[in-house]
RNA sequence: CGGAGUGUAGCGCAGCUUGGUAGCGCAUCUGCUUUGGGAGCAGAGGGUCGGGGGUUCGAAUCCCUCCACUCCGACCA
């Protein structure tokens, strides 16, 4: 490609909405450029890339053994009653009519769409197993979009869908997309984790997201220091301590606290330390629970897990927090002054809160605390279980080592669905005996749009880009000062790119009139091609050209007949 | 949804407090010079100041209203 006849879409300033750096970068380098909210153009140099990470997942998707289709976009709200999630799911899900007012929805997800057509196609477990995926664009009209194409409405996902007799068949495609996953997130050139995930109210066995590590990741993952083990801090779980609890050493007090509403502010005010304090959050109570409310009490420096919160069964799905005009009247306090101590509702605490002693509480009567607090002397001890999440130093749960807290970017999520939608949808074919059974399902996702954000958020320095050269929009750029002077540099320039091409390479020649050399280094700089070669009068006398890689501190020269050689050497075509 | 903020040329911003009819840098176009790190000189084009309404002799500026965009949001309960 020549830059002279391609749109080079650079910015020197930073857009002021751009946060991240990968949003900023890909603005100025010129791959995207917003439409409105959450929706964004590719331009020219960011489909490049977009395509070259598309065609990884289609070729590793082929060769797992997935077929690939392609299934519209819109959707019939009929199929989402069926499975139950019209009413679901929330207002993510765009809605729309269409002419004869029939309603339908713009896809954020096609379990429903896959299920129907395999419900309609597959009739025998000889059939089975299938996997089907397809390269789709997904709307989730998120509630907040931000960092640009990392968490945008309008998104390119492969999703992936197999169908089985039985679990044992689940598990292997399971494995299988483990390891197409782990083979597609290497040829990228990312540095990637899988991890265990959540598996939500669906159940089911196994689940693993893929993350690429990056500062500015919105997940937290932990891992062991000694062993393999890794996790979402969503799912890891926080083990009950070692050590007996310590004896009381206070009696328990009921003291003035009418200016410590926050948990910060009774540390700085009662000279209490943080880990002697106790969160009490209020939450809705399922219906197989007596009360309308449950608490839930951490210690002060602990947050709360909502995931494991949400799967107690005195806790209302999805998990709700109490406001204090709902329970200001049952329990006769405001927030800032709750605790444990003559709480008239259920209450459930931490392991880490169980093993405390001598703590300090709200009283349940405003602007009063209780200090001194210690289980079964003060008050019973309640319900225990694991509320809080992990934090870095914790014993890791395989009882190997302990926590290491890392960011992470959600690129893939791979999991077992099991019956939910097959079921629900009378998805089944015949098996050996002639009996119809429901298939099992699962369903394997990467966010292919993301995955450009995520490569750059892991690739780049100061002066732009840096491309893992199989995603890199060109693989090497050809800088030809002078080109529309010197006949000399033209006709170099023009030689090595041809041979270049004809060698299967990716290049941009920047054969751009009246462009300074800085010009052109800065732009190639910022686009991050991998590889770069400067075609000069000056180099030419000398009967060399200048070689640099995006990552080299230096140049060299070369000698204008090796440079060739070189590049085959060294850059993929 | 709640809170905060911003909308002025393609991009980054000033002007607004204290009303007088819009400016700077970059980018763009023309000419000449320049060509190994975001060139120089000379000239040019480009803005219903987010939309609507109001106050006023006069509104980018003050008031009302709508819209768009950005940031923050269990927190300690």
């Amino acid at each position: 490609m020549r830059a002279s006849q391609y749109l080079i879409a650079t910015l020197k300033e930073t857009p002021s909405d751009a946060e991240v750096i990968s949003h900023q970068l890909m603005l100025r380098a010129g791959m995207i450029r917003k439409l409105a909210s959450g929706l964004y153009t590719w331009l020219p140099m960011g489909l490049k890339t977009l395509r070259k990470v598309e065609k990884i997942v289609r070729d590793e998707m082929d060769k797992s053994g997935a077929q690939e289709v392609l299934m519209p976009a819109i959707q019939p709200a009929e199929l989402w009653e069926e499975s139950g999630r019209w009413e679901m799911y929330g207002p993510e899900l765009l809605r729309v009519r269409d002419r004869h007012n029939r309603e339908f929805c713009v896809g954020p997800t096609h379990e429903e769409v896959i299920t129907d057509m395999v419900r309609r196609e597959l009739k025998s477990y000889k059939q089975l197993p299938a996997n089907f995926y397809q390269v789709q664009t997904k709307f989730r009209d998120e509630i907040r979009p931000r960092f640009g194409i990392m968490r945008s409405r309008e998104f390119v996902m492969k999703d992936a869908y197999s169908f089985h007799v039985g679990k044992e068949s689940l598990q292997q495609t399971y494995d299988v997309m483990y390891q197409a996953y782990t083979n597609i997130f290497n040829r990228l050139g990312l540095d990637f984790r899988p991890v265990l995930a959540d598996t939500g109210s669906i159940g089911g066995n196994a689940s693993h997201e893929f993350h690429v590590l990056a500062d500015s990741g919105e997940d937290d993952i932990a891992f062991s220091d000694t062993s393999s083990y890794a996790a979402n801090v969503e799912l890891a779980e926080a083990l009950a301590p070692a050590g007996e609890r310590a004896a009381p050493t206070a009696e328990m007090t009921l003291v003035d606290t009418p200016n410590a509403k926050t948990i910060a502010e009774l540390v700085e005010q009662h000279n209490v330390p943080i880990e002697k304090t106790v969160k009490t959050l209020v939450v809705m109570a399922s219906e197989e629970c007596e009360a309308d409310f449950v608490a839930l009490l951490v210690r002060g420096d602990h947050d709360l897990n909502e995931i494991k919160a949400e799967k107690l069964a005195q806790v209302a799905e999805p998990l709700t927090f109490a406001t204090e005009e709902q329970f200001r009247d049952v329990i006769g306090a405001g927030a800032g002054s709750l605790g444990p101590v003559n709480l008239n509702i259920p209450c459930i605490i931490d392991r880490m809160l169980a093993n405390a002693s001598d703590f300090g509480a709200g009283a349940n009567i405003d602007g009063k605390h209780y200090f001194g607090i210690n289980w079964e002397r003060d008050l019973p001890m309640p319900e225990v279980a694991d509320l809080r999440n992990v934090l870095e130093g914790d014993p890791s749960p395989d009882g190997q080592g302990n926590l290491i807290i890392k960011r992470g970017i959600e690129v893939g999520h791979i999991f077992q669905l099991g019956q939910k939608y097959s079921e629900a949808l009378n998805a089944t074919v015949l098996d050996e005996n002639g009996k119809s059974v429901v298939m099992d399902m699962g369903c394997y996702g990467i966010g292919v749009t993301r995955v450009v954000a995520a490569a750059i958020e892991q690739n780049y320095d100061d002066r732009g880009i840096i491309w893992p050269e199989s995603i890199a929009p060109f693989t090497i750029s050809i800088v030809a000062l002078k080109y529309e002077k010197s006949e000399e540099v033209r006709a170099e320039s023009e030689r090595l790119y041809n041979e270049l091409t004809a060698a299967g390479y990716d290049v941009l020649l920047d054969d751009r009139a009246k462009v300074s050399p800085g010009v052109k280094f800065a732009d190639m700089e910022l686009i991050g091609i991998p590889h770069r070669v400067v075609i000069s009068d000056r180099g030419i006398k000398a009967g060399t050209v200048e070689y640099k890689h995006r990552r080299d501190e230096d140049k060299q020269e070369v000698a204008l007949d090796q440079i060739v050689d070189l590049l085959k050497q060294n850059a993929k075509s």
